[in-house]
DNA sequence: TAGAATCCGATCGTATAAGATTTATACAAA
DNA sequence: TTTGTATAAATCTTATACGATCGGATTCTA
């Protein structure tokens, strides 16, 4: 069987990267013509990506007047982390009623690696590992919704992570704070769970507020 | 003349309502150029409206093969009522640790009209009601993002109007556990008004699940 | 009957053109 | 200077036609 990938779907996926890499900034317009040319293909399959991108919340259509890469700004980052805390501390939640043997295995090895990255200094190891383990909590708790969601939250936050990684880094915290909701979900504690799963979110926001000021 | 809306989204809308109305049921494929005809429209802003309702999770796209409504299922469903029953739990607890009077107000007042309405037998408006009351509830707790995905959710459950209507339904405990809600957000207690919203959920899915057996 | 080659229908992509709206520009009036 | 109007340009929106491509069904072959 040959797995045929549209077109309009890898325009998506090309401008998507372009927006997330920062290449296309915010409010950057992105003229029909312009794009088609550049990428070589017809309006059609590009207008049509252009309703995926606007369904991700990565651009905003306005008609008549062109599709244009969305503004960024602190209160939607604000709000991003407040469903994305919501997400997690109900996966964690979810994760703690069934505490999943296979799981909870992974979940304690990318806690290892993050020491090990750590200890070498290697702090984008360090933080992609972080990020596959937030992505495993949700991705673990059985819900394709909640992870499809999920997976829409993270693709927006990603486009400030140029502004995130200036943050303050405290990883021996941050790590600790994995352990906890580890533990909490080993324990089959759900309360516990959701609220450290929650904490470790805040904690992130508390140190992007403090840094703005 | 003057065109306010795009073609792409009325032609979304119309198969939207159309879906979720049931005239087009589950895995009723959506031939581009019967509907195009049907429509009196031509492919380009259709295939638009379809990228729009993929995005929305009602049609699915399998390249060279076309457009279908997806299907619904048990398990979808249920997945559905966890991830609202999530949202709904977060607003109430937001809501709780702010206590806006006119929200506060609003609720009352609505729990009142369905007081009436349950006197007169009114069934239709009840649950007209019911729903603003859930709306309500996410609307005020100033999050847009969260009211957007709480939207889609909602969009989605709409398909399963059928089943659910069916169910069978206790009014005045439905009226009660709302009262609970609006107490606990009253008193500023956040679990007790997160708790009560998500148990105002579980109870039901517990219905539909005792309803399937 | 099983497998391969072929045909057919629908979708996908491109090209082109006409219609509609916004934006820019120029110019006159207050 | 400010305001308003008229025209033109640019861009988006929609329609239409055509070829390319893919998936499924049919037919052919062994």
């Amino acid at each position: 069987m040959l797995l045929t990938t549209l077109l309009s779907d890898q325009i998506a996926e090309s401008l998507r990267d372009s927006i997330l890499d920062g290449t296309l900034s915010a409010g950057t317009k992105l003229a029909e013509e312009e794009i088609a040319t550049r990428l070589g293909v017809s309006r059609v399959p590009l207008r049509e990506a252009f309703r995926v991108l606007a369904g991700e919340g990565l651009v905003t259509i306005e008609p008549h007047r062109g599709v244009r890469v969305c503004q960024c700004s602190d209160a939607e980052l604000l709000e991003l982390f407040e469903v994305r805390a919501m997400f997690e501390a109900h996966a964690a939640a979810m994760l703690a009623t069934k505490r999943p043997l296979a799981t909870l295995e992974q979940l304690d090895a990318m806690i290892g690696q993050m020491k090990l990255a750590l200890k070498r200094s290697a702090t984008k190891d360090y933080l992609a590992l972080a990020e596959r383990f937030h992505d495993t909590l949700v991705a673990q708790c059985s819900n394709r919704l909640l992870k499809k969601l999920y997976d829409q939250i993270r693709l927006n936050i990603r486009r400030y992570q140029s502004v995130m990684v200036q943050l303050p880094e405290s990883p021996r915290q941050s790590i600790k704070e994995h352990e906890q909701i580890v533990a909490a979900i080993r324990a089959g504690d759900s309360d516990t769970a959701s609220a450290q799963a929650s904490a470790h979110i805040t904690a992130l926001v508390n140190r992007f507020e403090e840094h703005r000021q």
